[in-house]
DNA sequence: TAGTTCTGCGTATGGTCTACGCATAACAGC
DNA sequence: GCTGTTATGCGTAGACCATACGCAGAACTA
């Protein structure tokens, strides 16, 4: 119906291009002597290995034994190598569901896929993410989770706010699991003590006149325990997943 | 029972525990031209104005009128005034639940007050986080969290896992919409273009073949549209609440 | 009045990202 | 083969940033 309008959008980094395959080398010039995976490999190492304060660009340049400035001819900006960087540090996205899956386990197993990765790579919590998925990986994430509702009764609409309740949820999880983590190492404390600490500081600092049911609930000795991190994840998604279903079923009847 | 260990838990910035009023100016030496709230005031308002990446040290101390370093006799580093920043950002919480609300109604007005307040001052979504609270207005939230699901049949452990379940979502949701609203101001695009401009982009990327789940949410439309995001929000807490509700059920049968 | 202790803050260090420009390498066309 | 064009590699430099350190002086105690 409508004239071809196909230049309307955003403009998409240059190097986001590149990964769908778009926009090939031009002929001319001296050949590359990197590329931009091998940059954004080198970047995901220094990532993984020091975590993602230690991404300059300048560090990124000695582990290729590069200049600094020459990564500037294959990303446009440090927030763009980033852009990059996850998409690469999420890795390809788990496949699509089991046939003899229903959704709840399909979802299930969609979210400790993205909770493995986040263990393994929780600096990608601290990317500063910029916007709505575009690179290919995240997109492969999303179809593969959309695609666990395929059987359902929901709208389209309302599976894409599931799978946005359930990838938020995931992130959360993690992100509080890390931060555990990192605040036990920076403190020089064991991880199975950093919980019964912040109990015992919490317990030191209220007033229990002023914070009643705080109080009680520093009483019940639930801060003081070192449970499981994998037991508090499945409360949460198992509550989430009954709320689906509860729409599912509405929904069908 | 035990003795008193109360100097074993993890040392609390200094400026965190004279936010709890603990610890008490020395009688000598020249009297402190600032103060730690005047210091914290003008950070935040600095955050409002131009955002948190504008917050820096300097501008900090040009909004006072004072040196850099002067601030440093205030607080210990960056990190610190930074964690004093959400604490007075979120400001007090909403209260507790007025006597004749249930617990989802309670629940619901508790989310909604963080939602707004991190409408208000998406900075909030920006702060890394490094750690559970410790500050006394954040803990003023949690104690009013809890008190929602007093007269519920649930565990202590598990209230707390519900409290951190919403406030995870309510943050998570936040950071989208400010996502997107950020997104547009960079682009010089309405807002409300953001998101059919993000299908369009989608849509010119994607192949029907590879991506065929996320082809139809597009064909469908989903994406185009400007929804409310109020809609959106509503969506997934009564999701989570409906699961919320399954256990409490449960629990209680 | 002397001593102590704390404040304000100037200086300096080492880190960040990145704009700009130059020398050079590789290709296209003649 | 020569020449013009275009891309690359990267050195220099600028504009920020947090913050360690140390000194001058103010305000209290004795």
């Amino acid at each position: 119906m409508a004239a071809k309008t196909d230049d309307s959008g955003p403009v998409l980094p240059a190097a986001i291009e590149s990964a769908w395959g778009l926009r090939e080398r031009p002929p001319k010039g001296p050949r590359p002597g990197m590329s931009v995976p091998a940059i954004v490999d080198a970047a995901v190492r220094v990532a993984d290995a020091d975590g993602l304060a230690a991404v300059s660009m300048s560090r990124v340049a000695k582990e290729l034994g590069a200049a600094t400035m020459a990564l500037y001819r294959y990303v446009g900006s440090k927030d763009e190598l980033l852009m990059l960087m996850v998409d690469t540090g999420y890795g390809p996205s788990p496949g699509p569901p089991a046939p003899e899956d229903d959704w709840r386990a399909g979802l299930t197993r969609w979210a400790w896929a993205e909770h493995e990765v986040l263990r393994q790579r929780s600096w990608l919590l601290h990317v500063p993410i910029s916007g709505p998925p575009i690179t290919p990986q995240q997109l492969g994430w999303m179809e593969d989770g959309l695609r666990c509702l395929d059987g359902t009764t929901l709208g389209e609409g309302e599976k894409m706010s599931v799978l946005l309740l359930i990838t938020g949820y995931v992130r959360n999880e993690a992100t509080l699991t890390s931060q555990i983590a990192e605040g036990s190492r920076a403190a020089g404390v064991e991880p199975s003590e950093m919980m019964p600490a912040y109990g015992r500081l919490v317990a030191r600092l209220i007033d229990p006149a002023r914070f009643p049911a705080l109080h009680r609930v520093l009483n019940a000795g639930v801060l003081y325990q070192d449970d499981d991190p994998d037991d508090e994840f499945v409360f949460g998604l198992d509550r989430i997943l009954d709320g689906v279903e509860a729409l599912i079923r509405r929904r069908a009847g």
